[in-house]
DNA sequence: TCAACTCTGTGCGCTATCGCGCTGATAAGT
DNA sequence: ACTTATCAGCGCGATAGCGCACAGAGTTGA
């Protein structure tokens, strides 16, 4: 029931893609692919950027910190449409989010002081991620609203359509506990609302693992947020 | 109670000072100063930007729309420090965000157009701007975790801070209703909230009038996302 | 000066969500 | 195969905040 998706495209990062190739001869040196296992921490706040990150299959998710040590929020989904570490491209050098990995996959991992060095060049990265920033900047903004006001079913079905965006698979791996985090609501709070949605046959689910049934209703059910977000990022990227 | 402030340097937009005189003089001819008064809209969802603007003693708020026509809240307090319209820089054409007046005031408006002519250029006022993109993503992120998890009280507190922040006087002008829009809450619940305030001693307010009283205790009892949005917005200002 | 309007104050029942405790199910390791 | 650890399911009382209804206070205008 997945949506179409050509492979290639999904298998490399999208950012990366567009850049010319004779640019991208010159970056390679500063490239390296990694693989990036879940529950990694990329940065925790305050972390100096080293790397920045360019993922593949891999996918991440923006962490928003209340409080020094109390619980955090998700504010952000990350995969191949875009780069973790957006900050240094706005010239910062230290994390203020933590960043987590929510799906074992690959990434590129560029140095940060080359991106530095590239994006200065003005060209299609800088353009790129310029967008990229704006679709960020949606993306968070609507995050806010839809915490605020949306019911923890839809927020849930929004989270999985985001994700299953970002995937080749129909079939996440992760658990309750993880999903409550990134929402920021109770554990069993997910269990309730997964179980309904497996009632309505959306989807199906087992210890750590959850199924995406039907693709469609899931998007009549989840909030209009998810659709807002969507036409931002797809507009960035050209489609 | 008020902290230290400047005049001069609070009249005048901060981002705008930035850039060296030579270079402002190439943007005064679209340049032009407006005063922008209480609960104007500048943009809706789905406006095109003609302008950007450059607040002097204008504030103004940045609304997130969760969908068409509902209720939206206030995901951030622009004034003398920043620019509306940062989409423009981005590369987009049309606004996201409701954005309106929340204090009446000055401030510069530059064409559309023209921001995007001087920022190709590179130089200050690039780099100011991405930094003021970071700061910004700071603080809506930090909004999304502020609104999911503090009391009313504390999320009013960090909403006048932020709005006293960017005033020269102790006395604010705006209605309970028009805060609880902001903050996405019922209108009797920042009566109580103001009720309470001021039986602490720490405002007195009347009818359309909010004075502070003691800024000292104001932060104390505000949580520590005012504190850690200011860090982020003074050192883009290289304070 | 009086009426009309707008803004603020207060009480009451309702709901989504929380916090906690406990049980049952599934996986992993010796 | 049996123990142990981890993950998921479920019920119950507590609570922050909502929605509504209405009363009082402060403005504005004829």
């Amino acid at each position: 029931m997945a949506i179409f998706k050509e492979p290639e495209a999904m298998i490399e990062n999208r950012l990366l893609a567009k850049i010319p190739k004779k640019e991208y001869k010159q970056l390679a040196p500063d490239l390296e692919q990694v693989t990036l296992s879940l529950a990694e921490v990329l940065y925790k706040p305050g972390d100096s950027f080293r790397h920045v990150y360019f993922p593949n299959t891999a996918i991440v998710s923006l962490l928003s910190t209340p409080v020094e040590g109390s619980a955090d929020l998700g504010v952000s989904v990350v995969g191949n449409e875009g780069m973790v570490g957006l900050s240094v491209f706005l010239g910062v050098k230290t994390s203020l989010n933590r960043v987590i990995v929510q799906g074992e996959g690959t990434a590129i991992r560029m140095k940060a002081s080359a991106l530095q060095r590239h994006f200065n060049h003005g060209g299609p990265l800088q353009h790129a991620l310029q967008r990229y920033t704006h679709a960020l900047l949606t993306q968070i903004s609507q995050t806010v609203a839809c915490t605020r006001f949306h019911l923890i079913e839809e927020r849930l079905l929004c989270w999985l359509l985001m994700t299953h965006d970002r995937m080749l698979s129909d079939e996440i791996r992760i658990k309750h506990e993880f999903i409550s985090s990134l929402l920021g609501v109770r554990r069993e709070a997910i269990t309730r609302a997964l179980s309904d949605m497996q009632k309505k046959k959306l989807i199906s689910y087992s210890r750590e693992k959850i199924t995406i049934l039907d693709r469609t209703e899931l998007e009549v059910a989840a909030c209009k947020c998810y659709g807002i977000v969507k036409k931002e990022y797809d507009q960035y990227l050209g489609l």
